[in-house]
Formats: structure tokens, C-alpha cells, sequence
DNA sequence: CTTATTTATTTTGATATCAAATTATTTGAC
DNA sequence: GTCAAATAATTTGATATCAAAATAAATAAG
């Protein structure tokens, strides 16, 4: 109440919260025991990432588990849905979309064809292609589903201010 | 050269390259057209997490494959090196700190076990428990991975200055 | 035209994971 | 002490993934 300069104050916990009491900084702790030779503040920086990569897809999975969906599912309705309605992609745009292997995609169409959320259907100008769409009842999922996944992030991310969004995405940006 | 004042710049360029040029604006974009009633920042925050710690775990993963490990066999090696020489984890432990279940830890530490990299020992506390501990082999192999491992994610985020990573860090974790 | 190469998708085989069941042991209630 | 509940680890069964092989069709070179 009378010591620093109250100015200093905010910045001052800000760097403190980010080097004091988070889940990592007992990891940090052993590390400099054990090998002090070593800075490992970079393993800090990955592993929030990490960490909270992890928390946001538990936040996602339990809200679309309420469609009997899993991840990959919402994956590959979504980036259908937001292409625009009747508009159609290959499983291997698909696959190298979602950074996945084809064979992967295979097996994710087929789930969802069995549900009757997507259909494939011949590429009239290539005889080895397919396109893949959305069906009726996969657009209306989808139109649904997006609200209350971007609700549900949005809960996760209402600790952060719009310019804290956008500092965050420019510091992510800078990843090699 | 002759437009505003420059002060305002260099925050104005952050926050351009924070909504511009991104992997993710292409998504966006067809967000919006499709959905506009649909603020989809959050799917970009989120989004660009994702993407972040994806590119992370690759080249951590490349680094580390040159030992003929995986990252789950990294992950082992490391919580146990880093809790000091000659100490042990339970499996039980080991698996709630990686946040897998006990089955996959059983599985890892199979793996491990048979590449000579970690013993399991009997609790002579509890029959029932087991208490894991990296062979001299498997502790030599930690302590020289986790230079080049440092090294890899240190390079990794060479574009971010120390403010920076400790900035990011304090922003990661508000997400609740 | 024919053959080789590339491209699109599926199939196969292997593996890491999880949830649930199992086995063995400890802890707690009485 | 005995029985029930909790805990530690493994086994089992199912599944999503990948890499590599297989199938099929388009493209290119001669």
C-alpha cells in the first residue's frame, strides 16, 4: 500500500502471473535443479501451448458430444458447411485441409455417410474423383452446431479482452 | 512517408498481421459470408492455438525421432529425468501427469522397458504398486535429448522476444 | 496408339489410444 | 478378524490413425 509506484503495479503482475503459479512452473522448477546449464523457459512457452490447446478441445468435444459427434466429425462438416451450401470438395482436398492422411479421410466420409450427414458423389469430369457435400440433414446440423460451438469458445476465451485476442493470434502468427 | 504520425505504426502493423495474410483469414472469410449473424473470432483464437501447437509438436518431433523415439516415449523419459536421479513414479502418476490413461502408460512403459530405457521396480510399500525409474541408459539418453529438444523449440520461437513469450504465456493462461 | 508416370481413392496391416473388465492388494467399517 | 469399497496395474475389445500397397483412371512422352 506504500511501497512501489502504483504505475508499474499492472505490468509488474502481469509478468508475475505468467511465471508464478501456473500448472508448468513446477515443471520449470525441476528442470533448473536438474540441469541448470539449460534455460527452459521454451519448454514453458510450448507447453502452455500445448496445455492450452488440450483445454479448449475438452471444452469443444463435451459440447458437440450433445450431437454424437466427435472432433473429426465437426471437422469435416464444418469446413463442408462453411464452403457454402451444394458446394462440394474431394476427400483429398479434404485430407490435406484437415493436415490428414487420405486413408484417415476414408474412414471419417464413411462414418458420417453412414449417419447421412455427407454424400459422395462421382466427379462427372473425373472418373477417379468424388465430391463430397453435405446433405440436408448434415447443413442443418452443422447451421446448429456452429452456434453453440462458437458460444462454447467464446466461454473459454471470456478471460480475454478483443485486444488480447489479437495479441495473442500476432504472437502465435510469429511460430516458425 | 508523409501520412500519419509514426508512432502509431508499429501497433497498427501488429495488429494487421494479426487479421491479415494468416492461414486462418481464408476461413474466416467464408464464415462470414456464410454466417453472418456468427462472430467467428474465437474459432480463429482457438484456431491459431491448434495450429501453433501442431507446427510445435512437428518439429519437436523430428528432432526427437533422430533418437528413435516418439513423443510419448519423450514425455516418459522426461517427467522421469526431471523429478532427479534415482527417483520414481508410479505408473499411476506418470499417467495422471501426461493425462492418459493407466492402460496407455502401461503400454508406453512396455515399449520403454523393452528398449532398456526405463525399469519398473516392485513398491515395497504396496504389493500392488510399481515404482518406474529410467535406467543409467535411459537417464544418459534424457540428459543428452533435452539439449537438442530445448535447441528445437528455442529455434522455433526465435521470433518472439522474451517479453513476448512471457506475454504470450500470461495470455494462454486466462483460458479458462 | 502404347507405355510410363502421376493422381484419386480405398484397402491392408500395424499401432497407440481409451473404456471397461479383470486381478490383486490395501484400506476402512463394523 | 471379516467383508466391502477403493486403489494399482494389466488385459481385452474397439476404434482412429498412418504408411504402404492396391486399384483405377488421367496425363504425358515417344
Amino acid at each position: 500500500m506504500s511501497q512501489g509506484p502504483k504505475k508499474t503495479i499492472p505490468e509488474k503482475n502481469m509478468i508475475l502471473s505468467a511465471t508464478e503459479g501456473g500448472p508448468m512452473e513446477g515443471i520449470l522448477t525441476q528442470w533448473r535443479r536438474e540441469r541448470p546449464d539449460i534455460d527452459p523457459t521454451p519448454m514453458a512457452v510450448c507447453g502452455e501451448i500445448w496445455r492450452a490447446g488440450e483445454k479448449l478441445r475438452q471444452g469443444v468435444l463435451s459440447n458437440i458430444s450433445n450431437y454424437n459427434l466427435d472432433f473429426a466429425g465437426m471437422d469435416v462438416l464444418f469446413t463442408l458447411r462453411r464452403q457454402g451450401e451444394g458446394e462440394t470438395l474431394s476427400p483429398s482436398l479434404l485430407a490435406k485441409d484437415m493436415m490428414l492422411s487420405t486413408s484417415a479421410m476414408t474412414n471419417r466420409l464413411d462414418r458420417l455417410e453412414k449417419r447421412g450427414l455427407v454424400k459422395r458423389m462421382m466427379d462427372p469430369n473425373d472418373r477417379r474423383g468424388q465430391m463430397v457435400a453435405l446433405t440436408d440433414e448434415g447443413f442443418d446440423l452443422a447451421n446448429e452446431m456452429v452456434v453453440s460451438h462458437v458460444q462454447t469458445e467464446e466461454k473459454m476465451l471470456s478471460n480475454l479482452s478483443s485486444d488480447e485476442r489479437q495479441h495473442l493470434r500476432f504472437l502465435l502468427e510469429k511460430i516458425e
